[in-house]
DNA sequence: GCATTTTTGTGACATACATCACACGATTTT
DNA sequence: AAAATCGTGTGATGTATGTCACAAAAATGC
């Protein structure tokens, strides 16, 4: 279960729910200024999360398994069009919401209303860390942020180290980063060198995973926040 | 009166509000990291809303001034830190709100709850915008980004063009924009030798705002997201 | 009005980072 | 098994932008 929702709430998404969509690998849900109506509840899958810059470089902000709400930035909106991409990594099954729906059922339950800003505020906080480690710490600070937070999401803890349990390319971090795959293919070596990460296989292990997070002044804040979802 | 919330419901914060205070120019209000069970409506005066980045320069995120909401980030937050610093540009007035009364409120009135969350997306969308014109644009791109925000909250309109009637230095510039003040004091020179903007004593003047748009893509955003508030 | 401080302007240089080019190994397809 | 594709590694080079140094102009204080 998500962290941002209680199993009741989610029951009461559930509830709101019009149908569920089956989208296969690769396809999108929605993409950035697109009209829409809808937001969505991951059931199954996989979806990355993603804006795409003028001359066409991809920026990825979240990835998001079963139980994450997607595509809800847009309830409330003037112009109700999306701000970001929504693709399928993996064949996934999504709730549909209508906004119209939400809106509703927000008036008439303020303690639904309460739970569901909670969820917003947590994910507001969330976006501005990643935010934070992008504008201030720069290109390595997006890369060791992203690093740490897909620790946080998808981190094994082996005797090794934490072993990053994700296929992700070079270019994949790149893409979470704004930096290119040259870049981060350099500064992952560098790391390698420094004894902080190694490969297995084409999977990290992060070894010192302090090392990162003193890089980016990550001490205080709390973990919750610090993952990629 | 603020866009962001409604003649009614403003009053109902003003209801909620335990006290005023008073800050002197340059105070601040509150500060990143710093714990507190208070957030702020601004009654007079301007405030800057800012972050410090390890190596002690200052990102600049917003200016408020009356009727705007700060520091209001960390209701329901766990931990119950500011994430950001709120200073006084000038002598200023806020109304005191505890967390706690309002997240009782939001409970009670869902009708404030919506409202409420209503102004929470529209923040949140406009604090995306900022971000992406900061990380998708580069350092050009957030600078443009910033001169036509404050073009849209403080821009008069003049047969000559829109005058930004508040005082800044290239140094403000730079800090919300991430860069540096040298930077900002070339890219404004070049902006006036195409004859984009021109400075009248140490104001800027913007002839043509659509340039400053086309460059970072700025076509479809509705114009209420695009302010510095 | 003079002195001091703040703001702006600009050259020289250093650095971070993107881009291009290409090689190589691994994986997948045919 | 050969061919094609994909992911990785790395040097060379260009560009954007930060930093330093210092001067001129403007604003402010006394």
């Amino acid at each position: 279960m998500s962290q941002f929702i209680s199993k009741k709430n989610f029951e009461q998404l559930k509830k709101l729910a019009y149908k569920t969509l089956k989208v296969k690998k690769g396809m999108f849900l929605f993409q950035e200024g697109q009209m829409g109506q809808n937001f969505f509840v991951v059931l199954s899958g996989k979806f990355q999360i993603s804006k795409f810059s003028g001359d066409g470089k991809e920026l990825c902000l979240r990835l998001c398994g079963p139980s994450a709400v997607i595509g809800e930035l847009m309830i409330f909106s003037d112009n109700g069009r999306y701000l970001f991409n929504g693709r399928a990594l993996e064949d996934s099954e999504v709730l549909v919401i209508k906004n119209e729906d939400i809106e509703k059922e927000l008036l008439a339950n303020s303690e639904f209303a309460v739970e569901f800003l909670k969820m917003m505020t947590d994910h507001f906080r969330k976006q501005h860390t990643k935010f934070r480690d992008l504008v201030l710490y720069g290109k390595k600070g997006a890369l060791y942020s992203t690093l740490i937070r897909m620790a946080n999401s998808y981190g094994i803890q082996t005797k090794d180290g934490i072993l990053l349990d994700v296929p992700v390319t070079h270019q994949d971090l790149a893409n979470f980063s704004s930096t290119s795959r040259e870049s981060v293919n350099r500064e992952l070596n560098t790391l390698k060198s420094k004894g902080i990460i190694s490969f297995k296989g084409r999977k990290i292990i992060i070894h010192s995973l302090d090392y990162l997070k003193k890089q980016i002044n990550c001490e205080g804040c709390p973990s919750s926040y610090c993952n990629i979802e």
